[in-house]
DNA sequence: GTCTATAAATCGATAGAC
DNA sequence: GTCTATCGATTTATAGAC
C-alpha cells in the first residue's frame, strides 16, 4: 500500500493525534460530557480545523471506536492458534480489563440515537465488530465443545458477557478503593467472570 | 406519623408523580439526555413549577435514586431471616435484574461531578445506601462462611459485582435480540453472575 | 404553586479572512 | 487547512404576573 505524499502523511499523523485525544476524553468523561471545544484544545488546534477532519462529534466518537476495535482485532490475531480456546477468550478479556483500568477504554451511551446511526453507518466499524465477534464466537463454540465453558449457555450470552467486561464498573470501583494493585483487580474480575462468585 | 394537612398530602402525591416520571426517563435515556423540559411535560406541569419542588436537575436525579434505594431496602427487609444467605443475595440480585429489564432502573453517569456532589450531600441517599450495603455485606460474610460463596474473594468485590447487575448491559442486549423471555434472561444472567461462564 | 416568558450559559457547527 | 469570530439551537434556571 502506498504511503501517500508527505502532505498526506502529515494529515494522517494529525488525525491519529485527534483520535487519540478523543479516545482518552471518551474514557475520562464519556460522550455526553466530552465537548468538541475540549478535543480541539487538547489536540492544540482550532475547533474549525477539527471539523475539516471529522464531520461531527459523532464521527469523532466513531473513529475512536474503530481505533479500539482495531487494537482488539490485533489482540485476537496475536493469540497462538494452538492455545486452548478458553485461554484465548480469557486473554482478550484480560486485555479489555487492562485497557479499561488504564483509563483508555472509550465509553459511549448505548441510548444516544444519533451516535447509534453514525456507528451503524460506518463500514469500518461494522466490519471490525463483525470480524472480532466471529472470531470470539468460534472460540466460544470450541470452549463449549471441550467443556471449559458451559455448553448449555447460549453463545450470545457468553459473547455479550465478555464484551460487557469492557465497560464493567467493578474494576473502577475496586481501583478507587485503593486496596488492590491493578493486576490483582484484573485477575479477580476475570475470575468472577469465568468462574462466578461461588466457591470453586 | 402525622399525614399532614390535605394540602401537604396533595403536594406529596404530586412529588411522587414527579419522581416516578424522573425514574422512568432516567431509565429510558439516562441523566445527560433527560431534559427538565421533558420531565415537566411528562408530569403535566410547567417547568417553573417543577423547580418549586426540586432545586435542580441533580436534585431530581437524587430523588429518583432515593426512591429506587427505598425499594431495594424493602426487598432486603422482605427476605425471611431463616433463608440461606446465598438465596437472599440471589433474590435481591434477581429483583434488580427484573427492575432493569422492566425499564425502571434509573441510570446515572458515574463521571458527572455535580451529580456526585448532589448524591454525596444527600443524607437520605447515603443512609439508604449504607443500610442496604451493610445488610448485603452481612449476608456475603455468612455465604462465604458456609461455603456458598468463595471465601477467598474480598467482600467488596462480591458486593460491587452484585451492585453492577443493576446496570449490566447484557440483559438489555439479550432482550433486544428477542430470542428469550424476560424471566429466562434474568435466570441466565443470575447464573453467570454467581456460577460464571464455565461448565458446572 | 402554577403559569408564560425570558435570562444566562453551553455547545455543536460554520462563515470568511488568510 | 488553520485561524478568529459568531451563529443557531438547546438547556438549565429564574422573574414576575396571577
Amino acid at each position: 500500500m502506498a504511503r501517500g505524499s508527505f502532505r498526506e502523511q502529515v494529515l494522517r499523523v494529525r488525525e491519529d493525534a485527534i483520535v487519540a485525544s478523543v479516545n482518552r476524553l471518551l474514557a475520562e468523561k464519556g460522550f455526553d460530557l466530552m465537548t468538541v471545544d475540549e478535543v480541539a484544545a487538547d489536540v492544540g488546534i482550532a475547533k474549525a480545523s477539527l471539523y475539516k477532519h471529522f464531520a461531527s462529534k459523532e464521527a469523532l466518537a466513531a473513529a475512536a471506536m474503530v481505533r479500539v476495535l482495531q487494537k482488539a482485532a490485533e489482540v485476537v490475531e496475536a493469540q497462538p492458534a494452538s492455545a486452548p480456546a478458553i485461554d484465548k477468550l480469557k486473554a482478550v478479556t484480560r486485555w479489555a480489563l487492562e485497557v479499561q483500568l488504564a483509563g483508555e477504554m472509550p465509553s459511549l451511551p448505548s441510548q444516544n440515537s444519533s451516535l447509534r446511526a453514525e456507528l451503524l453507518g460506518s463500514k469500518a466499524y461494522l466490519d471490525l465488530l463483525m470480524n472480532v465477534s466471529e472470531q470470539l464466537g468460534a472460540w466460544i463454540e470450541r470452549a463449549q465443545a471441550d467443556g471449559s465453558i458451559d455448553p448449555s449457555l447460549p453463545g450470545e450470552l457468553v459473547l455479550y458477557t465478555i464484551y460487557a467486561r469492557a465497560c464493567d464498573p467493578v474494576p473502577g470501583f475496586l481501583k478507587s478503593g485503593g486496596r488492590f494493585e491493578d493486576a490483582r483487580i484484573v485477575e479477580m474480575v476475570l475470575g468472577t467472570c469465568f468462574d462466578g462468585l461461588r466457591a470453586r
